[in-house]
DNA sequence: GTGCTTGCAAACAGTTTGCAGATAG
DNA sequence: CTATCTGCAAACTGTTTGCAAGCAC
């Protein structure tokens, strides 16, 4: 959907304008990021990082990734009992898949007209800035290795 | 929406059936949930009980709640960074309105429709079991004194 | 009496923070 | 040179677990 090499130079060039120093752990956790099509968690990027780096810890990939969210540059998606989710391509409110046996993430087809959303709030005074749909259930894959 | 008692008599009846207990504790609980007109955290709960019951712990409130849970019993709002939400009385699936200022959480009015639950997962072969709808914003009372 | 429940404390997971040394600009 | 970033360890929050004593049935 997202061209990775395209989102790669956004986000480096946005955060050089802020006066971000783009160390070589910092531009590899970037390409990570924009090339990712699994929507990883913190951990799982720590784990590719430390391919490259292998001395890196995971507070420098939290600290990034509360600098690209501060930014508005990725979504997190965060679960009450399982790591939260990045997904640095596409910012946007959009709807996602969960898996809830191997708890894959992929993202969902259309997305929450504004009119469905203000019917939802209707009548409750509530000035809405945001939302989240999340569908659970089995991935194909899942399905198939069912009972096992 | 739903009558508090008829509620309380509910659970009462299906943790029997189920061949659980009904301490004071327990009891004191199922009425502040069935009661409850605020999506309580478990914290809130536990400093509630413990105006009847002074000694009771935390773990204690966390252990009927995931009782009630595995029953399909009370619907649980987890958040990444804050703590669950919970719902007792209308365990079926209903969007949610969530104040990012104060945290308050009420019920949305109207729900998502099954063919739209499908069309968001359309081509991505999930075969879809249930789904969360959250919207975010601003409650009325923290509208008005915003910036305070 | 049996075994589920309580309540305490300790463990736990994911995330955040503090800080000294390293390094990008 | 200076401010930001790294990487380690320790702190932190919300939740879960182990276990001995208590209590519902």
């Amino acid at each position: 959907m997202v061209d990775p090499q395209a989102r790669f130079e956004e986000l480096t060039k946005k955060l050089r304008e802020r006066g971000c120093r783009m160390t070589p752990q910092r531009v590899a956790l970037l390409r990570l990021l924009t090339s990712a099509e699994d929507h990883p968690s913190a951990h799982q990027l720590y784990e590719r990082l430390r391919e490259q780096f292998p001395t890196t810890s995971l507070a420098t990939v939290y600290k990034t990734l509360s600098l690209l969210y501060d930014m508005g540059e990725v979504l997190e998606l965060g679960f009450g009992d399982h790591e939260a989710r990045y997904d640095a391509n596409r910012p946007d409110e959009h709807p996602h898949l969960i898996c809830l046996r191997c708890w894959k993430v992929i993202d969902g087809r259309s997305s929450l007209l504004p009119n469905q959303v203000q019917e939802v709030a209707e009548g409750s005074g509530f000035q809405v800035t945001g939302h989240r749909l999340d569908l659970y259930g089995l991935c194909p894959d899942c399905q198939a290795s069912e009972g096992a």
